[in-house]
RNA sequence: GCCCCGGUGGUGGAAUGGUAGACGCGGCGGACUCAAAAUCCGUUGCCGCAAGGCGUGGGGGUUCAAGUCCCUCCCGGGGCACCA
């Protein structure tokens, strides 16, 4: 019998879906509808292995809920500004442009050779400027609504990409894509007001229950919701001091306050201070790169200010300046409470401070109670607060709140660790901001009528800074208002903003609004969204954004883009070293008894740690060669094989063969058999071998849509194997027991590999596809068996077997436990004291 | 430092509190073959000839019964971080 070509098979596959057009999704349906979607590729040029792991998954699911009756949305597009391009503009002398569309068109053809159910109709590319027209009229539109603000800030500067960046963006002090140290600017730049939204994002999430806790919990502390009291202290130079707590409660264990470098008040004082000048500029010294900081010294300088504490007039407490108070949050300012606060009390060490606890633990005595080297701040009962003394933490905190309050000094808040979204990008390879300045009008918007404000044909990248702002052809423009010379916005926006509503836009991407509300009302949410983990808090955050603007305008029903998510883990693979510590690409390599030596040499090379396939440590693995060499659907199978898919998955040369073998093994399995019955026919009457046939069937039919329901796609594999294991020992099964545990098992397996299935089927007899075939529906009286084998322990350990028909009573149950050998010899003439009788499972003697 | 998530054979990993190790990879033995590839069959947690004993990171606990629940410690991975 000839091999399966997969090669052949799969060229024809694909051409005779495109020819029915099976994948192009009708935007109105009776079936319910299901909208899975994966997080879109940048057009780097070739698809790597991560995006085969990644629409493998998302293929899965569209095929096996088509099959089961719904109407299922599943687009591709192109995330297609982005440095990149530019990069590559500058070093070969070619336009962003068409090194974009190059790429796309390659990976489009890569995407295609997998197989995937895409509906190509509704592709679109950001740079296209159909996309980027309607973007810029939502940017308008969000402008109109209060959403977006320009505001001079601080920014953190990229000096690599050149570009300001989005406190998102800033990991660890270094830009998110350069990986320079970021330096601050002040610059005058864009801002979607994302803070506007912060509790609806944070609230949001708890509806999200088909996101992985872990996103939830990232989003959560990102945006970092504190509530507390800010009020003011009036100090002794006539100014008022505002400062922000979430424990009010220690107010009477206050014993300084301070200020950040940054703050207002002390730029002011250091203009008549040179020494605090000076303690400024040691402060920055201080790095934010983590290490830095866990080392940094609390550094405190006393500006000879005090404060009077807001409930006693001849309270006074010294006013310093501490490197550890940030500008960035809350005021910028705090009041010191050293026995409940772990930095105030290092600093409070340091510069001879009162130390007073006022919380004191339930189990603690109150006389007694003193804080050493650690900070308490557990629950406990108020002390040494005069009017609080006695109260908890929580009432404590709600009686100073409303003492303050009522006094007028003070007032409850909330405050967010999420910054506003700084949209300005410098860079010319993106949607441009369509507003224009005028000297005499200030900003104004770009009339609706006149967008798109496209990018120039040709962008010259022999200029210093933004080649946009370079291009005064480009740049000079009149003002709509008064029709003087002003200039456009030469910005682009952050490349994050494309990806924020492009899953509505796939909804109707012809449509000439940025949404086509009755299909986006239609189409979402996204019921499953599937992307890596990296993009937990950026895109997914700046994505909930989006929807949450865009439904606030009406142009959307929900607020939560994506119902369910799915994150994916990495592709990895071993990484080969050579005796000079070179790294080594495994095409340089071969394998012997699990040892690893260079292919031309023979020289041995140390075989390291399994790790995310990257350049620098040359383990990258290519697609297409897998793909020319097995085919799409051995390389499918491989990545939905054995690793649970939010695992970190290894590639293996062996784990490729052997999915290999079983593309082949289950070729053979339909290609071989002999004297099947017919398509359609009814069942014969089964003999045992046939009956059990059957059940296996029936109980793979479950188990594998169960599976699947659930994304546990390792499992739902390893439940085919069993499947074709029982049918490899059951040749001797009736024709029709063998026809129906073959269709099933091309049905389960057709979404993970779609071409195979459609041969098998075909080589089973019939004439329709695969992929308009409804998913298989199980029998619930064959899914098991009417005999049972229930294990017996004495003690709790495990002595013993009996087989016995389903369901049989307890005491016969028990009887037969009793009677079995091993069961007796380990009681050995002792009587059980008790028996418990599990049905169908276990039974438990405790002698 | 704080917050998550993990730790199961040689290996990737299964396992509603109820027979730990499904299924894959690898190994071993065999069949077919002049031979090899391919394929098929058997076997494969550890110790032991066997009976049996031991086994899910360590220690303790709850339970008739624990990989699974509770406490505690160790190790690995991830996130956050002078956030007041």
């Amino acid at each position: 019998m000839a091999r399966y070509n997969a090669k052949e098979a799969e060229r024809h596959w694909q051409a005779e879906w495109e020819a029915r057009a099976l994948f192009a999704t009708p935007g109105h349906s009776d079936k319910p509808k299901c909208y899975v979607l994966e997080m879109f590729p940048y057009p780097s040029g070739r698809i790597h292995i991560g995006h085969v792991r990644n629409y493998t998954m998302g293929d899965v699911i569209a095929r096996f809920r088509r099959a089961q009756g719904y109407n299922v949305l599943h687009p591709m597009g192109w995330d297609a500004f982005g440095l990149p391009a530019e990069n590559a503009a500058r070093d070969k002398g070619v336009s962003p442009r068409d090194w974009t569309y190059e790429n796309i068109a390659a990976m489009r053809e890569q995407l295609k050779m997998m197989g995937l159910s895409l509906d190509w109709s509704r592709e679109f590319a950001t740079c296209d400027v159909e996309y980027y027209h309607q973007q810029q009229k939502l940017f308008l539109d969000f402008y109109q609504a209060g959403f977006v603000y320009r505001s001079e800030a601080d920014v953190n500067w990229d000096p690599v990409d050149m570009t300001v960046l989005a406190n998102e963006q800033v990991i660890d002090g270094r830009g998110w894509r350069s990986g320079a140290i970021v330096e601050r600017r002040k610059l005058s730049q864009w801002f979607f007001k994302i803070t506007q939204f912060a509790d609806e994002l944070l609230a949001g999430l708890d509806s999200l229950d088909n996101w992985p806790d872990k996103v939830r919990l990232m989003q959560k502390n990102w945006i970092g919701k504190s509530e507390g009291l800010r009020f003011q202290f009036a100090l002794s130079n006539g100014e008022k001091l505002d400062v922000f707590t979430t424990r009010p409660d220690t107010l009477f264990g206050a014993s300084f306050v301070a200020l950040s470098p940054d703050h207002p008040l002390t730029q002011e004082l250091a203009r008549k201070d040179e020494k605090l000048e000076a303690f400024i500029a040691e402060c920055r010294k201080t790095g934010t790169a983590e290490a830095e900081i866990e080392k940094a010294e609390k550094l405190g300088y006393d500006t000879g200010i005090t404060a009077a504490h807001p409930f006693d007039d001849s309270w006074h407490l010294k006013v310093m300046v501490a490197n550890f108070v940030l500008m960035g949050y809350g005021t910028g300012a705090i009041f010191g409470c050293p026995a409940h606060d772990q930095r105030d009390l290092e600093f409070a060490r340091k510069y001879a401070l009162k130390v007073i606890a006022v919380v004191v633990p339930s189990d603690a005595d109150p006389e007694a109670f003193e804080v050493g080297t650690e900070a308490y701040t557990g629950p406990g009962r108020l002390a040494n607060s005069r009017f609080l003394n006695g109260l908890t933490v929580e009432e404590a905190k709600t009686e100073v709140a409303m003492r303050l309050e009522a006094a007028g000094i003070g007032q409850r808040t909330v405050h967010y660790r999420l910054r506003d979204w700084l949209v300005s990008r410098q860079r010319p390879w993106g949607c441009p901001i369509p507003m224009i300045h005028c000297e005499k009008c200030g900003v104004v918007p770009v009339p609706k009528d006149q967008l798109p404000v496209k990018l120039p044909e040709a962008i010259n990248f022999n200029v210093k800074g933004n080649p946009l702002d370079a291009d005064t052809a480009w740049k000079n423009t009149t003002c709509p208002t008064c029709k003087g010379r002003a200039v456009r916005d030469t910005d682009t926006l952050d490349t994050f903003a494309d990806s924020s509503w492009y899953f509505t836009r796939f909804t109707d991407p012809a449509a000439d609004a940025p949404v086509n509300k009755a299909a986006a009302d239609y189409w979402l949410p996204v019921d499953q969204y599937i992307g890596g983990i990296e993009h937990a808090i950026l895109h997914l955050l700046y994505a909930r954004y989006f929807t949450r603007a865009m439904s606030k305008l009406g142009m959307v029903k929900v607020a939560e883009p994506f119902a369910g998510l799915f994150t994916q883990g990495m592709v990895c693979h071993e990484t080969y070293m050579d005796a000079e510590g070179n790294w080594v690409s495994p095409d340089e390599i071969e394998k012997r008894d699990g040892k690893a030596f260079f292919r031309d040499t023979g020289q041995e090379v140390k075989i390291g740690a399994s790790e995310k396939m990257s350049k620098s440590k040359k383990n990258v693995v290519a697609p297409e060669p897998i793909i020319a060499e097995y085919g799409a659907d051995t390389i499918r199978w491989f990545m939905l094989s054995d690793t649970p898919p939010e695992r970190d998955i290894e590639w293996t040369d062996a784990g490729a063969e052997g999915c290999w073998r079983f593309v082949q093994r289950v070729w053979r399995l339909c290609t071989e058999a002999k004297d099947l019955p017919v398509p359609g026919t009814p069942a014969a009457a089964d003999d045992e071998t046939s009956k059990s046939l059957r059940q296996a069937t029936h109980k793979a039919i479950a188990a594998v849509t169960e599976h699947l329901e659930h994304l546990r796609f390792n499992s739902a594999v390893a439940q085919l194997y069993t499947l074709a294991n029982a049918m490899g020992a059951a040749d001797q099964a009736n024709p029709s027991a063998r026809r129906e545990a073959l269709e099933a098992l091309v049905l389960l397996s057709a979404p993970m590999m779609p071409h195979l299935a459609e041969s098998c089927w075909q080589s089973l007899g019939h004439t329709s596809l695969v992929a308009e075939t409804a998913w298989p529906k199980y029998d619930p009286a064959l899914t098991a068996s009417d005999i049972v084998t229930i294990a017996i322990q004495v003690n709790g350990k495990r002595r013993g077997e009996i087989t016995l028909a389903k369901n049989a009573d307890s005491k016969d149950v028990e009887a037969a436990a009793l009677a079995e050998e091993g069961v007796k010899r380990a009681l050995d003439g002792k009587a059980a004291k008790k028996v418990i009788v599990v049905p169908n499972r276990i039974v438990n003697i405790v002698a």
